[in-house]
DNA sequence: TTTGACAATGAATACCGTTCGCAATAAAGT
DNA sequence: ACTTTATTGCGAACGGTATTCATTGTCAAA
């Protein structure tokens, strides 16, 4: 199996931030980075708690931010009143579902191109750009259509 | 004074999109119209509560959930748990800053013809385009450099 | 202008997402 | 292995948001 490897980047990555290597944090980490659907904390808390029995939600919330904190992961952002989180840190851009919520990555060189306004980078740091769609998904679109016929 | 053709305005547009004016409703909507932090349900709570005393929380709420619905406001996409509006439906980017969450505006002819990549109009509709900057505002540039000292 | 249908408000309460304090536990370096 | 130090788990607390229901207010028709 190429695992090993994977383990092995693990461990030189929070060594790296000076921050310990926990099960908790090696496979909520894990399993942030095998999915691209942003999840909340509490959906990684779910889809974890079977590898990880007796793993309490806190531990998932603090494990989170200190990701975060590394810059390990990234809190996403998007409307609506819950936290989600995104282990893709390269560039990327978001489409958003102003109905569902729903936030799908998109891959686009073009906007990757996008060159910081002047004025912008006097006193203000930029770390990333990413472009936001937002609009209403095919699902969504639909919903909407038949509810419109009643 | 020039603001009856603001009150106007206001009951037109109400009118149009077919719910009724209550004074909490247009204090609410001309609070947030005249300001341009992003502010929470709670800040506009407190800034709105000299002009309708015995106004609640819920009221707060239930409003700037309706004037999303109706389309006159807009929750904005942000990390953090606490839901942000704007009044402002006018083309505009986004710059927030990672560690305080503040969000500011910024207003470019050059990002605003952003074309949309092909491939996403087919099933996703596409309502809206903003280009965030994330990193850090000056003032937590400052906070973080002499913390690093310390 | 009054009236009536209907929708919005306020208060209390319940709910969900998130954070905190503290005792028990586990990781990293010696 | 041992010690230091940081992390975990639990329970409770907290803040933001949604819900229920009686009361009040809006709008338009009479």
């Amino acid at each position: 199996m190429g695992s090993e490897r994977h383990v092995d980047s693990c461990e030189e990555l929070f060594r790296a931030c000076g921050m310990p290597l926990t099960i908790q944090r090696r496979i909520i980490f894990e399993e942030l980075s095998q999915r691209s659907d942003h999840p909340t904390a509490d959906q990684i808390f779910q889809s974890v708690q079977d590898r990880l029995p007796g793993l309490s939600r806190t531990t998932v919330y603090r494990v989170l931010e200190a990701l975060v904190e590394a810059g390990l992961i990234q809190r996403i952002c998007h409307p609506g009143a819950t936290a989600r989180y995104d282990a893709n840190m390269n560039r990327h851009h978001h489409v958003v579902c102003l109905k569902c919520q729903r936030v799908i990555d998109l891959h686009s060189s073009e906007l990757d191109a996008l060159a910081v306004p002047k004025g912008l980078d006097g006193s203000f740091r930029v770390l990333d750009v990413s472009v936001h769609f937002r609009g209403l998904c095919a699902e969504c679109q639909e919903k909407q259509d038949t509810a419109n016929l009643a």
